[in-house]
DNA sequence: GAGTATATGTTGCCCCAACCAACAAAACCA
DNA sequence: TGGTTTTGTTGGTTGGGGCAACATATACTC
């Protein structure tokens, strides 16, 4: 009961960055003098502040504010084929810094954690003494048992069977979790971008390794069994031939290829705001006629899932962007021409909001998450290394 | 608190028909006395009785045995094309009675609902007075919103945003209940069927009207934003032009029909039963052909669905289990072609278990949801009317 | 600027509901 | 028959949320 009641608070104090004591109380229900029992239980553990906010919005005294305490911090890892990425993130879901270090070859796992563990070592050492680290969040392009954070199969780093999370965390003396990069997008754009507030959100992320995807019905992670659910990007939308990075045919990652669009362009390599200022530019019939097949495919594909999951908002990431971008209402006459009335009628299509940064906040969320699920019994490390 | 705890353990005795007071402590986690209490509560209220049963299954004193009141029902309503069936369910799951009116065409909502109501009052005399009404379930073979129980399109009934919650509410004075025929027949399997116990479970069920389907994610049924989700029959799986009962094109529902094997058998209309007795004794090539056909449609559709769901089960129903018959070798096979490995891996594909009942317990289960939700202020109705 | 209305924070008390410990009861075993 | 094990029962304890009364801080009114 107590602990519900408190992991209830700390997360409207996480996911609203900063939350008036009266805000508090009516959202829950619970009574003003519970809210203060509670508020300053958060405050002793550490994972909060109040003060005296100026909002000067009304009649009546003033609301103290109470805001997410800057003093916890998780790491997230992002290993990619080219770089890796690390980025250190508050509780109150800002990235404080971002680290992004190149490798030169697809980096194996082992060269992945110790190029991680190095940079999270650097960052650590500017921490103040006071503050203290939840874990370590890792985005994986592919598939994770998440129960004992096992990387099953990423192609394009070429890594099968790789546990990551147990690598990660022998070499850093932290806490780690490690899930698929999309799943972890879809959770960071509920809770800080454009899905927030939403219960069934489906979302799409296409990068250069193709498409992943994630899902929040009823407020709740798509996880499934094993936690390889929401894979939207291996779902067959056609009878074509062309297989995708998994090997599958027809699907919807084999149809809309960020390498079709660099090879119609005469890029080798670009990065999305590169390619998506091409895209933007193009007066080329046939990038048009290659962009507006891709349209017409990822059109598809939101139909099924606003027929499966009849989703409040439909997120868009990546070089998707750059699709909708191109032509909004080819997109979303696709999606009303394949998706049944009543599924579609309430359904936003939009682009995500959190950008370059959403799987630095995401993976964070992942370290955060036990801490905000069971606030009194939290395990947070301190900065200075205890061994 | 008290309210939630009361909720878990007549659940418990709800779905497993009967349990023991040790089970219910050890699996709730909370104290002996506790759970004494709650069951008294529970017995007062009219909803449990304890008998001693004669387990003798070991050392020690033998427990209690809780068993749900035969005394608390709900009526089921399923209209159809061809007949309305309405049918008496008790708390513990059990039918009671099934009655089956044949209406001679495709009948209207108000016809719909003047036959369920006389053959509702015709149940409601044969009951007891001691017993109470929870509600009425009404399974619609089309879109239903929920949240007021207005049928937004069923196809085959040529039903249009027909209001069947109010209007069967107003002529019965109970209280209605409304759902989609398919989610209803996950919810009833994974209850009391085939998928019992599973948290994540995909549906399949294909009738004459189409297919539909429902899933159960992390435990909790797969609504949508208005009630709409689920609608897994909609579903592209590939380019072709035929269409589909609402007039979507190459999905699977447009790709597995049953008027197609009624026609390569020559059968007019018939049974399920019917049917699958021709589908297992069939020498025709053409028939073998056609079944394969739909046997790979539907190994593509539940592909995509592992895919996504990363389901521990995946239930069919209706003709799809003649197909899976015939050779489930061939669709496993599809399926484990179209699907990741790491999806796939423990997955089962199983028949249905409850049949000809699935939709009777199924709507059951919707009255009974709030009393199961909330056991001390649950609205029953007497069995003699109140006007 | 004094008084009033409104909203919130604070404090002490109450009460519900789960827990606990001790005892009783009903099975099995030697 | 007595010991062991498991469960039901009872009375007392305790944790934690609710409540009422009071204090505090703002806006509004004249």
């Amino acid at each position: 009961m107590r602990q519900h009641n408190l992991s209830i608070v700390l997360q409207m104090i996480h996911f609203y960055g900063s939350v008036t004591r009266s805000q508090l109380t009516s959202s829950t229900g619970l009574n003003r003098s519970t809210i203060s029992d509670l508020v300053s239980e958060l405050e002793q553990l550490g994972f909060a502040h109040e003060t005296e906010g100026a909002s000067a919005s009304g009649v009546g005294r003033p609301s103290l504010v109470v805001t997410p305490s800057t003093n916890v911090v998780s790491f997230s890892v992002h290993p990619e084929v080219d770089a890796t990425t690390v980025g250190l993130v508050t509780l109150s879901g800002k990235v404080i810094k971002t680290v992004r270090v190149p490798m030169g070859q697809s980096p194996t796992a082992e060269q992945s954690v110790q190029t991680a563990t190095n940079a999270i070592a650097e960052l650590r050492k500017e921490l103040d003494p006071t503050q203290r680290i939840a874990g370590i969040g890792v985005a994986i392009p592919g598939q994770v048992r998440v129960s004992d954070n096992v990387v099953r199969l990423a192609p394009q780093l070429g890594w099968v069977e790789v546990p990551f999370g147990s690598m990660l965390s022998q070499a850093t003396g932290l806490p780690v979790f490690v899930d698929n990069d999309a799943s972890i997008g879809c959770m960071a754009e509920r809770n800080f971008g454009a899905a927030r507030g939403f219960l069934d959100v489906v979302y799409l992320f296409a990068g250069s390794g193709g498409i992943g995807g994630g899902a929040i019905v009823n407020g709740q992670q798509l996880r499934g069994a094993s936690g390889y659910g929401g894979e939207l990007g291996h779902v067959r939308i056609g009878d074509s031939n062309s297989v995708d990075y998994s090997g599958l045919s027809g699907t919807l990652e084999s149809m809309v290829r960020r390498d079709d669009l660099l090879h119609v362009f005469k890029m080798y390599s670009a990065t999305d705001q590169e390619l998506d200022q091409e895209i933007q530019s193009t007066k080329s019939n046939e990038a048009t006629k290659i962009l507006r097949k891709q349209i017409d495919a990822l059109g598809a594909g939101i139909s099924s899932y606003v027929n499966i999951f009849n989703p409040e908002a439909v997120i868009l990431a990546g070089f998707l962007t750059s699709l909708f971008n191109f032509d909004p209402d080819r997109l979303l006459d696709a999606v009303k021409t394949g998706s049944l009335k009543a599924a579609q009628e309430r359904v936003v299509v939009r682009n995500g909001e959190l950008g370059d940064e959403t799987l630095m906040v995401g993976a964070a969320e992942l370290a955060f998450r036990g801490l905000l699920e069971n606030p009194s019994d939290a395990q947070l490390v301190p900065v200075k290394k205890s061994r």
